[in-house]
DNA sequence: GTCTATATTCCGATAGAC
DNA sequence: GTCTATCGGAATATAGAC
């Protein structure tokens, strides 16, 4: 996989973020080098640094990006009735998850490897996204349309479940994600209470 | 901390294993150096070697350690009503998650870093203790008393619902572990469709 | 059983040539 | 932008004294 020297700045930056993304998730942060990462590119570790200023920059850039891309995904409906939210909500968790398995992994299994001041900022977009699950269910128990006695533990305990798919769903098994994510509707939906 | 020599072997070995384990939880395997462990017991570095081969045998002590702990801490009662026997889980597998944190976290994160062998040894405890609440999920669907799609599917999701409460329980906040087991409970039995 | 000392390997990060 | 080479330090694990 080595190559000859040549400028490639353009295609070399990705693919650095993606070789990282990988193999921390599938290695953990502190178990990776920067040779590894650079050898899983196809450059010398040096060449790293033109990419990033440190090793810790890295995993900081790539859990951000997580959090901002799964807040940009996200598109609530506020308009429509909540039960119609939240199975929104439900299939988008599920989908999301199972695109950016590696992603979702790292993002809450290295957050202990973060800075203070990096990990702030990852926790206060991860509060909004769970804040905007505890509006729909908030929403719900408004209108009647679920009973739930805690909509915040809900919150927790309903991402806690849906993410948790990450887990043990492989592609060709048994389950298609159509029949994953018709499965766990209706746990949640008799969960909070509109079974 | 550090001691002078001296022969302590029946506690150190203990000390050993529990600022093994606090440490991998709190900063992960690979980032936790075995002079952090000394340290932290208040030997040297080489002492820890009278108690582990090396640092991968300390990890799959420490995990399968956990989960025949756990299997051995929970008794179901087959003979009784599976509602009661589902709720009966339910509080155990709480109580027991934040009574041990650590190892819990450590044993569904640090899964990677075992040999094959050893990652086979817990795959199997592990799958052992999944399957006693889907046998009760399944009693309680065969004597119509839950209803429920698919009893495997529904094991991981609650199961992964659960330990989550791991995640943002804390001593002395809003809630109090009865109550938050009471509202687990609630979720659970409305997710099995005997709300 | 624990210490000190060390062999060996690998780490993150930088310097300078091209 | 990438290379080669290297600095300084820290890692796991072992050897031998006590």
């Amino acid at each position: 996989m080595a190559r000859t020297t040549g400028s490639r700045a353009e295609i070399t930056g990705p693919l650095v973020r993606d070789a990282a993304l990988r193999l921390f998730a599938r290695h953990g942060y502190a178990a990776v080098s920067m040779r590894q990462i650079a050898a899983a590119v196809g450059v010398q570790a040096g060449a790293l640094y033109a990419y990033t200023p440190d090793k810790q920059a890295l995993l900081a850039n790539l859990l951000t990006d997580h959090m901002e891309n799964l807040l940009s995904a996200w598109n609530d409906g506020p308009a429509a009735p909540p039960l119609q939210r939240l199975e929104a909500f439900v299939r988008f968790h599920i989908a999301y998850s199972l695109d950016h398995t590696d992603a979702v992994f790292l993002s809450y299994m290295e957050l202990r490897n973060l800075s203070p001041d990096n990990f702030a900022a990852v926790a206060t977009l991860r509060g909004r996204y769970e804040e905007s699950l505890t509006a729909i269910l908030r929403a719900g128990a408004d209108a009647g349309a679920m009973r739930l006695a805690d909509p915040r533990l809900t919150t927790m305990a309903l991402i806690a479940m849906l993410t948790g798919v990450t887990n043990w769903y492989r592609e060709g098994g048994r389950l298609d994600r159509r029949a994953v994510a018709d499965h766990y509707w209706g746990l949640v939906r008799g969960a909070v209470g509109a079974g």
